[in-house]
DNA sequence: AGTTTAGCGTGCGCGACGCACGCTTTTGCT
DNA sequence: AGCAAAAGCGTGCGTCGCGCACGCTAAACT
């Protein structure tokens, strides 16, 4: 592969991993869905619906996320009915989150929005470019430059 | 395209734009080239080097940050010699921002970094793959769904 | 039975951010 | 020419999110 391939790559995560752009696309999937689905609350939300009910730590584990954090994230979603806690009935000290019905419907709703936003922009892609680059993305996020492990860069 | 591929993308994309993908990322980046160049001050120094010197105001329009973050950030910057600041000939408020050789030469580095750390990854690709990923991808980021403009979502 | 570990919520300090202010210089209008 | 409005800058300050550390309860282990 040439190395203007990399630096086009790199080129484009830079403005994909600006604070704005995140922003920004929060905002369109929330907009309007009240004030406790943010960017902040809502990859708790999404999260614990992938997992299903589980602990807040767990929950953090799963999305990368500070233990605490996600207690305090999800104090608002309690607050605003979109999340519900419940005692582990197989652990006396375990707090179990779970997505109520109103927050699933949320989530639907914005993943919806996202999905919708994605195809639109993918419409005019010819051929099958669109799935070509799906499969792509997947496996750059997964294995790509983010991997936690070793792969000491050491730049030549 | 199928719906399963906006879905694809928008897992992605979530992983993607998690804060600790960034963290990790720019840690990798800038790991032992001092305290001062990090995930909040590459940004910064890497876009100036993109525009030239300029006015913080100017470049924070250029990298999506507001005037007084990208003053901040710069004073830790400057304070580790990789930036200069120096009043504009032509204007008499104006203060120019310009990356000094040091810097230039630590944007230089990072930058083979990732590249580095991209093009890894994408080695065991086949084909073109990697090529045509590079354009979709910078394509996406352009045209995607983190547009400022309308684009009302609707979903439904 | 007693100790160690795991889980939870919360107080607190830290750091980043952006608004608003005061200041200087330029621009534009009369 | 002269004065008002605007543009540029740095900084004080309030706000907010984060994560560590603490105290507590309950499970697990010896």
């Amino acid at each position: 592969m040439t190395t203007t391939t990399g630096q086009e790559i790199a080129d484009a995560l830079g403005t994909l991993l600006r604070r704005t752009t995140r922003a920004r696309l929060y905002a369109h999937l929330t907009e309007g869905l009240g004030e406790a689905l943010d960017e902040l609350t809502y990859p708790v939300l999404s999260g614990l619906t992938r997992t299903g009910p589980c602990s807040a730590a767990d929950l953090g584990r799963a999305v990368e996320l500070d233990r605490t954090t996600v207690t305090r994230r999800a104090d608002r979603l309690e607050r605003a009915g979109l999340l519900r806690r419940e005692p582990d009935p197989a652990d006396g000290r375990a707090t179990l989150l779970a997505v109520t019905d109103e927050g699933r419907e949320l989530i639907q709703v914005t993943r919806q929005r996202l999905a919708a936003r994605i195809e639109r922009s993918l419409d005019a892609w010819p051929g099958t470019d669109a799935e070509v680059f799906a499969r792509c993305l997947r496996r750059f996020v997964d294995e790509g430059p983010f991997a936690d492990d070793g792969a000491d860069a050491g730049q030549g």
